[in-house]
DNA sequence: TACTATTATATTGTATGCAATCCTTTTTAA
DNA sequence: TTAAAAAGGATTGCATACAATATAATAGTA
């Protein structure tokens, strides 16, 4: 005979996967933001947000790049990067120009002022690493699932 | 005999830590961004946002709560959350009065809509794990990862 | 070659986040 | 039992984020 009437837990069960608990994405959201809090007093001396500092840190790697090239590798739009490279510029670390090829292209430039930030930021990723005392087997695990999840989004678009 | 001229593959070695692949904190960053950007689509048909969202969601599992509360479990501060719960309760989700015993204390309690929310918000844990194609392993052990470093700020305050 | 589609960036509007500060109420302590 | 400290929220200021839209330049095409 079948059962008609529910418990009270057999209606908690159903909801169980709206609990805050039961959600991956809660951590993920609160990790990250708990990391961007932890790297401030360190990026305060830089005179840098976590986004600028990113946004540098792509610079540093590659000292010319448009706007849409940057987005790429950060997964930022001109929404948010415009007002950004507007500011890194007026902090005197890049230059912005059109290119003269293509004049849809704004081209972003590392000034020597930006390449000295280099040298002043070579303590930052040290100094983090001991905030997130993970222990390094952990640390690769956590940092090759993160890669995995994002390829996913990626092959998704 | 010491080495005394670097060759460029030493200098750039020392700026090996500074590169974006080698952060930590860079995927896990893109990565909260992109979860919470697939759950726009969802969460529209609720006319809520993420941040909305989880803010129901520890209200659906108790009723009242002062925002201390609700800012501890998503570790959220008052500026974030006064204007939030101001929204809701224009949506007609919660309600916010002060404690009688304690005036300092705004009570936030979830209205009869907003418990019917919980039903419409039923489909939405299950859309989403269809997004995030990890595997059931992969999963867990990423959950358990990021608990482990969430633990680890809290043990750092 | 005009006309259309596409691409790259900028702008606007809405919603966070968080540090710093202020205001009120409550608690503590001298 | 008051003055000082602490606690809970609200406010302000600054910096993202991102969707949607606008604009200008280039590419593609009938």
């Amino acid at each position: 005979m079948e059962k008609v009437v529910k418990t009270a837990g057999d209606l908690e069960a159903r909801y169980d996967c709206l609990r805050l608990e039961n959600q991956l994405c809660f951590p993920l959201y609160a990790c990250a933001k708990e990391v961007v809090r932890h790297y401030k007093p360190f990026l305060d001396a830089l005179d840098l947000t976590y986004t600028q500092y990113i946004t540098m840190m792509v610079l540093w790697e590659k000292k010319e790049m448009n706007v849409k090239e940057i987005g790429k590798n950060l997964f930022l739009d001109s929404g948010t990067l415009t007002p950004l490279l507007k500011k890194l510029e007026s902090k005197g670390y890049i230059k912005r120009h059109r290119s003269k090829e293509d004049e849809r292209n704004l081209i972003i430039s590392i000034t020597p002022e930006g390449e000295a930030l280099k040298d002043e930021a070579l303590n930052v990723p040290s100094e983090m690493s001991k905030c997130i005392c993970l222990g390094r087997e952990k640390t690769d695990q956590l940092y090759g699932l993160l890669y995995e999840l994002l390829e996913e989004f990626d092959k998704a678009k």
